[in-house]
DNA sequence: GCCTGTGAACAGTTTCACAGCG
DNA sequence: CGCTGTGAAACTGTTCACAGGC
């Protein structure tokens, strides 16, 4: 299959996973790997591996396995990171630092453009690298950088405030790491993380092995993010 | 239906996004609710809340909704956070000071019995009211105060070791916020988050908006969290 | 009349088994 | 002979429509 018929979103999230172990072969000086070993590498089934790959057109050789580093290259076309994306990223407390900070996504194809916050204190800081800049500034640097990803980890009471604003200036895609659900105009896609649900999931799992004590934990991770 | 024949695990991580906003609805003295009201401010379809709340067996009354302070302790009854978690966190870097100082776990029956991180400028320093500990309390606490959650926020090259110590000083459910796909002994239950991958997705979904113009943003909020 | 609760249709996702190529 | 690629089956989760009480 091409990339026309849509990939499925559950595939595209586990397509992420892939390529972070697949760049981890490559720098390993990996050639070769098969679908066994990278399905247990991302903690899936080899199967559904296979399956999320065909979605990508065949990529591998019978018999042998998938090269590492065609593959990554082709994962990562798919996934759109060969060109940047400018992200701005609103409330630099401690998660707006952790995400500033964090290596990942400057290897994968993103770019913080700008980091604001509404406290002074906070304006004129370095995070990694980048000056936190006052919210005033918002909307200019939106339109100066042609960002189009808005990341929100402001307090709740600001959230939707600031996402009105991102819509407004122009951003198309943005995450919400803020406890409350937001709204936004139609055009925008707005995605919610929150991360107290996991572990509340997580509690609710582990009581519900408590009470049917013959039932097995499952297995692996079931998360969406990886 | 009532408890026993299981709750579905995407219910479950909704039932917590329910909980949060019927606290804000009792905060503000609200006395009822409708599926539709609740199902809006929530960000999903009413039928499928509805569907959703009938895991807990009747709760609402026809013609009218649902009372918000009964239906906030059913729920709450349910996910079981009428008996507090222990917690252990392990790693306190940006991301790990943003969950120890986070709010939200506290009052949804979560309590960090103990912080931990490698750094010796970190231990010591406060978080959230709690010292930072040395790694080599680690299975001390986890014994002493039973926790039974552990939650790793360390870099990706230390974190199985980090799990493979949680797990043998027994704890039962860790969540992941490394960037690696981590392996626990049977009965031992791991959830894995990484903040890249919900980036990644929603990258994917501002690229294909661009590719097929006749599609809409499909409408509001889709991870798991919230 | 309004809103809940639910069975039944629907869509999406995972698993399985195996055909096909190297 | 090993491993990929894929249709078919099984499963889970979502949406719809409406029956049923208040």
């Amino acid at each position: 299959m091409q990339s026309r018929p849509r990939i499925p979103e559950a595939t595209v999230a586990r397509l992420a996973v892939y390529l972070r172990v697949l760049s981890g072969l490559v720098d390993g000086g990996r050639g070769t790997v098969s679908s066994g070993e990278l399905a247990s590498a991302a903690g899936v089934n080899p199967a559904g591996l296979r399956k999320d790959l065909s979605h990508l057109g065949p990529c591998g050789t019978r018999g042998v396995g998938y090269e590492v580093a065609t593959l990554r290259d082709r994962i990562a076309a798919v996934l759109g990171m060969e060109t940047a994306h400018a992200c701005v990223l609103v409330g630099i407390g401690n998660l707006g630092a952790a995400l500033a900070g964090y290596g990942g996504f400057g290897t994968r194809g993103f770019e913080f453009v700008g980091l604001f916050d509404a406290s002074p204190a906070r304006v004129g800081q370095l995070i990694g690298g980048r000056p936190v800049r006052p919210m005033a500034d918002l909307e200019d640097v939106v339109t100066s950088t042609g960002a189009t990803i808005g990341v929100i980890a402001t307090p709740a009471e600001v959230a939707q405030r600031v996402c009105d604003r991102l819509a407004a200036a122009g951003v198309r895609s943005i995450l919400n790491f803020a406890p409350v659900t937001l709204t936004a105009p139609a055009g925008v896609d707005v995605r919610q993380v929150d991360l107290s649900v996991e572990l509340q999931v997580l509690a609710f799992l582990d009581k519900q092995r408590d009470a049917v004590p013959g039932t097995a934990p499952a297995g692996e991770l079931a998360g969406g993010m990886a």
